[in-house]
DNA sequence: TGCAAATTTGCAATGGATGAAAAAATGATT
DNA sequence: AATCATTTTTTCATCCATTGCAAATTTGCA
């Protein structure tokens, strides 16, 4: 594929890159829902309507890179090393998810504040929940497919879902805590590491 | 506190039930996005005003339940047997909640159409996703308490988070691929048995 | 240049959601 | 039973997200 976009092509990423830091901008400084999808439009310089056509509605402005991510995601499981084992290839995965702020080719200054609006904003938060399990879903196909001769699909989704399972509630507990990100990250960790060895681990 | 509710109370009660079972027959004829509000209000003879001093929104007067669900949960936690082991009572509470239809009060042979909507509309698998969160919240704080001298709050995220990330994963993929219930619960019961064991049981 | 396709825009309409004040219903008191 | 305070419902006005449609504009290409 060539890299050599048209102009259509580099000014459509252009706009889209405005909405974006125009939207992010706004939400910080009026808050989300304080803030109209007519001014972010405004702030971006182009209709109302326009808005749409880039994004489906106004909480997938705050979730612009999470395609990306989901496609790293993939690309490290669909090619895994051979003779890696389920339990490795998972760690390696999310390791490198939380490692990984965002699209390289976008705003990367931005990631706290989403993180708090994320956090904050129920409509987001319900956004980002949806957002997380089709990315599970996602994620266990390619387990079953990379493991086809050893994990069924349901052991697959079994394996996404409790170690994401855990290392997600555990990191939302934690962050509604006020603790800093290094102690979020620890309690990520240790709650995927109950979820490899097992519920017999504990108690 | 006394069963006998003024003339006030009553009539409240009797218009959620009738917002309630408005809205799900609604919802079963036309679909959940083809029904407006207007509409369930006028079924259940209250003004359009009314409705949303009943419900927050739309979207959870699916979820009317939602509650006392939780709270049967909470109690089952609470009031844990001596000597019962985590996993034990995991497994109890979890089954328990599967065969539970529905808040006795409240309609009950709506329930299969109500899961049919709560997959296949968007709104109403986030609402879904959001209060199952919430819900996991909950429990984890509740699995702390009862086990105060074994579990710490992340162990006791981990263990919730796992156990019901699994699950949840595993009976949806199960749904969307058409299989029938007892299948579904089948998945959902082999893949709490994986996070219980923890993922080198596969693989 | 000139045409075809893609994109943006303006406009109108729908429907969810909220605030505020008037109106109606209810419970308590005399 | 009549009256008053409280709660609930209604009415009305408004904001905003979202969508469909057709006109206008821009871009790619011959």
């Amino acid at each position: 594929m060539s890299d050599v976009l048209g102009l259509r092509e580099r000014k459509k990423l252009r706009t889209r890159r405005a909405l974006i830091e125009a939207a992010l901008r706004l939400f910080q400084e009026k808050g989300y829902e304080e803030s109209t999808i007519a001014e972010i439009a405004a702030a971006a310089d182009v209709s109302t309507r326009t808005f749409f056509s880039y994004f489906a509605g106004k909480e997938d402005v705050v979730f612009f890179d999470g395609q990306a991510r989901v496609d790293a995601a993939l690309k490290m499981i669909a090619e895994r090393r051979a003779g890696e084992s389920v339990v490795d290839l998972l760690l390696r995965v999310t390791s490198h998810s939380l490692d990984t702020v965002s699209d390289a080719d976008l705003t990367v200054e931005l990631t706290p504040a989403r993180r708090h609006l994320m956090m904050t904003v129920p409509a987001l938060r319900a956004r980002g929940l949806h957002l997380l399990y089709e990315t599970q879903r996602r994620l266990a196909e390619a387990l079953h497919l990379a493991y086809a001769d050893e994990l069924d699909p349901i052991e697959a989704a079994a394996a996404i879902g409790s170690v994401m399972g855990a290392a997600h509630l555990a990191t939302m507990i934690c962050t509604d805590r006020g603790e800093t990100p290094e102690q979020v990250w620890a309690a990520g960790r240790r709650a995927m590491e109950i979820a490899i060895r097992g519920l017999g681990s504990i108690g």
